[in-house]
DNA sequence: CCCTGTCGTTCCGTCCGCCGGAACGGAAGG
DNA sequence: CCTTCCGTTCCGGCGGACGGAACGACAGGG
């Protein structure tokens, strides 16, 4: 019963001033809350799978949701018929359908970069032997769209799509670092930064000065922020209008990323970088151009 | 290059709300039709991107989809805040979100096959020096997962998450083969077989003669079906019941792939078919339990 | 620069299609 | 067998979506 009942319209006062050039509040953080509660409630159906739930019960769905089983029930008729969810092969179970996987595949943010990347990330991978990456932003968090394995045993064991918090992880903070200041407030906004270990950042002053330096020095570092034992060094990749819209880096264990190995690294991320850049159209002479952010 | 995944078809045609007595309908296949219109033109939003259009307008989106600009606007607003949308830089356009391409990673489909088809995948690609892929059953067309790129220079210019006609493929061909005749006669009705090139099977009986023929050698092949000059070879991936979730094949320019070396090809693939479906937990040697179907 | 066509966004009254409690039927398990 | 749980269907009442129309913001050409 989730009822924001209170949305009362409030005729506008003498000034009759209603138009307030920010309507921004939301920016990435906030979700639902919107009309529509169908679309709402069957986008939240479809995330109810993702912690790796493979197939889900009505029953199970109701409870999650905390919705009426027969509303349940017609959301998933619709979706299947719709063929973002499939029938599993269990009685009256379902799972996200391939058509999903098809659409996602077509996001800009992955379809883009997957064509041009390709290349670059296998030469990175091959020369650091670490696995590489390039992920992007969304919300507060950051999500790979490509990625090599290590070759060795030593595999890191998050899956593509997976999400971390920006501001514990290298990439994230390339991102962070690049974005508008008023985007980056927008999104930094309200509770307090997650800190998974206790190396993280979660001081939002000294996560401004990390940031700095990213943008002094054109890579960030993420050592023991994400998980202890975990280094990982990423640079930023640029769009056509010099934007950053994506990162590129490597990640390993902190044994073999040493100090100085990292700054090798870094500079193999920065040049990998500035490759993708170039295949999306950025020209790196272009210095006048650079974007002043922050 | 137009509709592949718009079979989203049917806008609610104006004037023409119905009220039949008959909610009987046929089974399978289905698509639209239910109730829950307010999902089902989310669904066919989200289609509406898929062509590889990246950015949309209102307007542009409200024709295509046959609805009033204020409802499209609606949607669009509610898909935004649910995360499956982002609105691109331009003002007042569109596109498809992060969100999207996380749920699809998600899918079973995907997810299930990703982490043990890295490892095989690589290795056919490095045996066979040809483009190599997985790819499962949607409908009567085959979507591909995952693929390695052929290191030389003529590429496929297929993009991972596209989809081609079953019958003309040889890894639609395995799919098909091995579903239950039920669920192969509730696929294959209605109209007529496609055929891309000349060369495609577009007979249902011919199909139903070549799918013995893949079911009795245990592979499949694919001259000049989908594209004249591409030939593809493919086999087999049982899940642990034993049951073909998806197929593993390679693809090349006819001018490689003759006779001879398909016959090595098909070999290789049926090689790494089983070794995936050992990592999904089948047991080869159980060939008692082979399912008899067809 | 202004004017104009175009498109995104907002508003609001009407009405329809969704909501959800409750009953039905089928599957599993003791 | 009985019991229990769960997926599916049904239906009346009402809340929220629909969509035409007006508004506001751009962009481009005269």
């Amino acid at each position: 019963m989730a009822s924001e009942l209170n949305d009362l319209r409030r005729p506008p006062a003498a000034g009759d001033d209603r138009r307030d050039d920010q309507p921004e509040e939301e920016a990435a953080g906030a979700r639902d809350q919107s009309s529509l509660s169908t679309v709402r409630n069957a986008a939240r159906l479809l995330a109810a799978f993702a912690p790796g739930e493979r197939d889900l019960g009505v029953t199970d769905l109701a409870r999650r949701l905390d919705l009426p089983k027969s509303s349940v029930h017609r959301l998933l008729t619709a979706l299947v018929s719709a063929g973002l969810v499939e029938r599993a092969e269990r009685h009256g179970h379902y799972r996200l359908g391939v058509r999903l996987y098809e659409l996602g595949e077509m996001a800009p943010s992955r379809a883009e970069l997957h064509g041009v990347s390709l290349g670059a990330l296998d030469e990175l991978h091959a020369r650091t032997g670490e696995m590489a990456h390039v992920a992007v932003l969304d919300g507060r968090d950051v999500v790979a769209v490509e990625r090599r394995e290590t070759p060795g045993l030593l595999k890191l064991a998050t899956r593509l799509g997976h999400r971390h918090p920006a501001h514990a992880t290298s990439a994230g903070k390339v991102l962070l670092a690049y974005l508008p200041l008023p985007q980056r407030a927008a999104i930094l906004t309200g509770d307090d930064l997650e800190a998974p270990t206790p190396h993280s950042i979660s001081d939002r002053g000294r996560l401004e000065e990390e940031l700095a330096k990213v943008r002094s020095r054109g890579w960030a570092e993420s050592r023991h922020e994400l998980e202890v034992g975990l280094v990982s060094v990423a640079s930023p990749i640029r769009d056509v209008r010099g934007r950053v819209v994506a990162a590129v880096g490597v990640a390993g264990p902190a044994s073999r990323l040493t100090r100085d190995v990292v700054r090798r690294l870094a500079y193999e991320t920065t040049r990998t970088g500035l490759a993708v850049s170039a295949g999306l159209g950025y020209r790196a002479h272009d210095a006048a151009s650079r974007p002043r952010q922050g």
